[in-house]
RNA sequence: GCGGACGUAGCUCAGCGGAUAGAGCAUCAGACUUCGGAUCUGAGGGUCGGGGGUUCGAAUCCCUUCGUCCGCGCCA
């Protein structure tokens, strides 16, 4: 990309400086970054190299600067050099160097968006893993809309990426046990039969008609069931809703992880004689503890009950064991902010089998505050009041409602105005950036109708102001990429192809394209124009919005 | 009380060690009888919650204080 090949040639231009005795040995130490000028008419690159060595250098940053300037003025892709301000050398290239990364942009298509990394890392995602006893709803969606897209940078950005849904189907669970128990009174109720709602049972509208199913399903002879019955028939349903609604939102996975079974597998029974052996498990109280706190957990924690009974931090335990097992280099959870506490435990057990802690990532979406008709509107299973996932795709769509969540960062409170994301969509930044692209497709072939056609040999011809911002901005999608995997800071892909559509429209306004009387340049905007759409459908696919060729 | 996250334009949010702090929405004023006006140009609007520090330089890092939110179960 633009910014590595310069920055290659600044390291360069320092090198042969301290090879030609004008600059200290310490220079080699020295980071060179790349950044932009406030201005673009003071250049299109700059870098701040003086200054940070500076303290390294003993020199006055100005001095580096000038010496920096003038042996980078022999470079053949720049055009001149000045120095600015405290000590920042501003370089301009030229239009000819910026012309050749046009053609390679289009060249490259869709495929500018991948980075070559030289230990490409295995990488599981775990992300959702919404226990199976309720919808989709949208305190969901921003882990979702997060997970996913962060899958789908990791891979563009060379990695080798797994995405994992973490089923709580575990008969052990409370939690499922109190949605069996409340299926099946609901049940009984649909048969007339007397029925005993459970306290703090699931109450929403969803149990009515997910009972209604199960005796569609199964016939009216389950009355007399105990809950095993009805937390597997219910599981079943539920995870195939969730899978259906998260399929729409443009989310798959690869493995849909059952934590029952790593209690069938003798698994979880494997993992705790481990801890055991380790000696990072005691017994207290007639319970099992994990020794957490040797690994600066705040406390231990139970792994099997007084009763008997596992707690699911034992499969817990097993999984993280488990996906090691499978040979992940490293685990990256999605967790909402109200499993931030968990943090410290799971990496605790994962160290006390022996596994390296720092191989596990957490990721943590903070909460969402929705807001309807004014009023903070609750999302809770328990009671049934919230917003499924679903219902908000039906109003708005996948594209809207995905971009939404995507736009801010993950670590940051978000209020997400129900009514404002309804009335005011077509005012959703994801329609300005769709236009672009819609703009793009009629534009290339209102071309081929008038006979033009993009064309490399003329890619001289892009001198325009625009036209060089362009360039710029579409070859800063590989630099997100890598800055987005790095971090991983998903949002920094919204703004980008915010950026990317206003540098285009910008570009549109002021650059005609089809000129039949300038058939030279008509080519060379077309070739610009090419690369301004794979390069906006590369970013679409990342952040799993359409790309529509007619709004 | 302890731990964590966040306080930036009227609203929703970017920026997270660099040169005059940005965008969208909202408000106001404009654009070639249009290669799609779902676009573009401009204006107003800010003690970056307050206070200390670190350094050539702080919205950004550290400390402190106030405010909001989330955790702190033999629930998941």
């Amino acid at each position: 990309m633009i910014r590595t090949d310069l920055t290659r040639r600044l390291q360069e231009a320092v090198e042969r400086l301290r090879a030609a005795g004008k600059l200290p040995a310490a220079a080699a130490e020295c980071p060179v970054e790349l950044s932009e000028p406030p201005n673009p008419e003071r250049g299109d690159y700059a870098t701040n190299f003086a200054m940070v060595a500076a303290g390294h250098l003993d020199k006055p940053p100005r001095e580096t600067a000038t010496l920096l300037a003038e042996r980078l003025r022999e470079d053949d892709a720049i055009e001149s050099v000045e120095v600015a301000g405290p000590g920042f050398v501003n370089i301009r290239l030229k239009n000819a160097y910026l012309a050749r990364w046009a053609v390679k942009a289009q060249q490259a298509g869709e495929s500018i968006a991948k980075l070559e990394k030289d230990r490409p890392e295995k990488v599981l995602v775990e992300f959702v893993s919404v226990n199976p006893n309720g919808p989709i709803h949208l305190g969901h969606g921003r882990g979702a809309a997060y997970g996913d897209t962060l899958a789908r940078i990791l891979e563009s950005a060379g990695d080798e990426v797994g995405r994992e849904f973490y089923v709580n189907d575990g008969v052990n669970s409370q939690q499922m046990q109190l949605f069996a128990l409340s299926v099946q009174a609901k049940y009984r109720e649909l048969l007339g039969l007397e029925f005993e709602f459970p306290e703090e049972g699931y109450g929403g509208d969803y149990v009515g008609a997910l009972a209604a199913q199960i005796r569609e399903l199964h016939g009216d002879s389950h009355a007399g069931d105990g809950p095993e019955f009805f937390q597997s028939a219910s599981q079943k349903l539920m995870i195939e809703g969730q899978r259906a609604d998260l399929e729409r939102f443009g989310v798959r996975f690869d493995t849909w992880f059952s934590e029952q079974a790593l209690h069938d597998s003798g698994e979880v029974n494997a993992a705790i004689e481990t801890l055991k052996q380790n000696r990072y498990a005691y017994e207290e109280d007639g319970a099992l503890w994990l020794k957490s706190t040797a690994f600066g957990d705040d406390k231990d924690r139970c792994i099997v009950r007084s009763n008997g009974r596992m707690t699911y931090i034992a499969s817990d335990i097993a999984y993280h064991k488990n996906k090691f097992d499978r040979g992940f280099d490293r685990l990256i959870n999605v967790w909402g902010a109200d499993h931030h506490g968990y943090i410290a435990r799971t990496r605790a057990a994962i160290e006390a089998l022996g596994y390296p802690g720092d191989r596990f990532d957490v990721a943590i979406t903070q909460i969402v505050r929705f807001l309807r008709d004014g009023k903070v509107a609750p999302m809770a299973k328990r009671t049934g009041e919230m917003i499924p996932l679903a219902e908000l795709m039906d109003e708005v769509g996948v594209d809207v409602t995905r971009f939404f969540y995507l736009m801010r960062s993950h670590d940051s409170h978000m209020d997400f105005d129900i009514d404002l994301a309804k009335e005011h969509s077509e005012k959703n930044p994801v329609f300005y950036v769709q236009y672009a692209h819609a703009r793009i497709c009629s534009l290339l072939k209102k071309a081929e109708e008038a006979g033009l056609a993009s064309d490399p040999e003329h890619a001289e011809r892009l001198v325009h102001p625009s036209e060089r911002a362009l360039i710029k901005k579409i070859w800063d999608l590989p630099f997100e990429v890598r800055r987005s995997a790095d971090d991983r800071e998903v949002h920094r892909l919204t703004t980008y192809a915010v950026e990317l559509a206003r540098q285009y429209h910008d570009f549109y306004e002021k650059c005609r394209v089809i000129s039949p009387e300038e058939p030279e340049r008509s080519s060379a905007r077309l070739l610009l124009c090419e690369a301004t759409l794979t390069t906006l459908r590369a970013a679409f696919n990342l952040l799993g919005i359409s790309a529509p060729e007619r709004m």
